[in-house]
DNA sequence: CCTACCGATCGGTAGG
DNA sequence: CCTACCGATCGGTAGG
């Protein structure tokens, strides 16, 4: 039942936001009654607390495996990859990541710290091997290139329903997706001797 | 009094949210009554519409005033750095487009349609323009592009008191600004042959 | 622009 | 896991 609380309080606190969901409506979607809800867990912001747990943990450990698995000269492109393909498969988790980061920054800081900094540690180190290898460019400041490659992968993801309005020629989400990693590609390592 | 009550309101909505603040918080904050509020915005939607309007009508007049003095080679990072400097002289307005995308899709939809949308297509024909020149890299998608620009440059500003956390580096405002342009200008343009 | 007031809904508790 | 209930606050109206 917990489980079932927690998925169904994602998609809501995603869709509707925080504030925009009642208890109600989200014991009413599991089939219980409010006071049920408040027995599993004793708060609406403990509620919040464990859907955001649950979510970050899942990603970091989704992460963690494509870091384990990729070749290093892939490994950026792989991970943003992975991230936008872990977003994708579920929009639902970037939408409620951007509602966290404007309605309770605090407490997601709190969580990116714990969860995330190893592996933007790793990725920093490592482009910056890159950069003394000649394979990377030199002018990149790696953290910025990182906060900047979450950024728009979660942003891509939360707001991509959005760009039939924003351009008019209306790339779908393939053309968007491959336009993301030509722009970090292009923009991270240094053009080889036989391209362009 | 009208003019107050948007730019408190605007103030309120992006940082709170527009479930998460009350009328009573936005009359409250100048100084009326809620009933004195709904008499010049006969309700919450209205209030949130007209916030959203006046926004977006300022966000056009400004992309037209770059376009106009912006030499053509430049055209397209202008627009970029215009653009993160219009939110970042109020990082509200980054956040309050963020929230909405999220809340009131529709709403803020049919907003870009008409008001985003001759711009947007005046840079997505500079772009092809340029690739036909041979200025702008062959394998850009303009309209994906262009999308992905405006996901970056809002998203960065929303987000960007979220870097210290996300990244060990803690790169400052103008580290990041200085890595999206570059970003941009790498992905956009073909090198010159000068370059690398 | 105000006071006075409305029904509905909010998060949460008591007690079983 | 439930019924019954709490005070507080919500958006909005009546009437001046």
């Amino acid at each position: 039942m917990r489980e079932r609380l927690l998925a169904v309080a994602t998609e809501l606190f995603a869709e509707r936001g925080f504030h925009g969901t009642s208890l109600q409506a989200v014991a009413e979607a599991v089939g219980i009654r409010k006071p049920s809800l408040l027995y599993h867990f004793p708060s609406k912001d403990a509620l919040r607390d464990a859907v955001l747990d649950t979510m970050l943990g899942h990603w970091r450990a989704d992460i963690a495996a494509v870091l384990a698995r990729s070749r290093v000269r892939d490994q950026l492109t792989d991970v943003l990859a992975a991230m936008v393909a872990y977003f994708s498969e579920a929009p639902q988790r970037a939408r409620l990541l951007l509602r966290e980061a404007l309605d309770n920054r605090v407490g997601l800081e709190a969580r990116f710290r714990q969860h995330l900094e190893p592996w933007t540690g790793l990725l920093a180190e490592h482009i910056r091997r890159g950069q003394t290898h000649g394979v990377v460019r030199e002018d990149v400041h790696p953290e910025a290139f990182i906060l900047q490659m979450i950024v728009l992968g979660v942003g891509f993801v939360a707001l991509s329903d959005l760009g039939d309005a924003v351009v008019a020629g209306a790339p779908h989400a393939d053309a968007n997706l491959h336009e993301i990693l030509r722009i970090a590609r292009t923009s991270l390592y240094r053009p080889r001797p036989a391209e362009d």
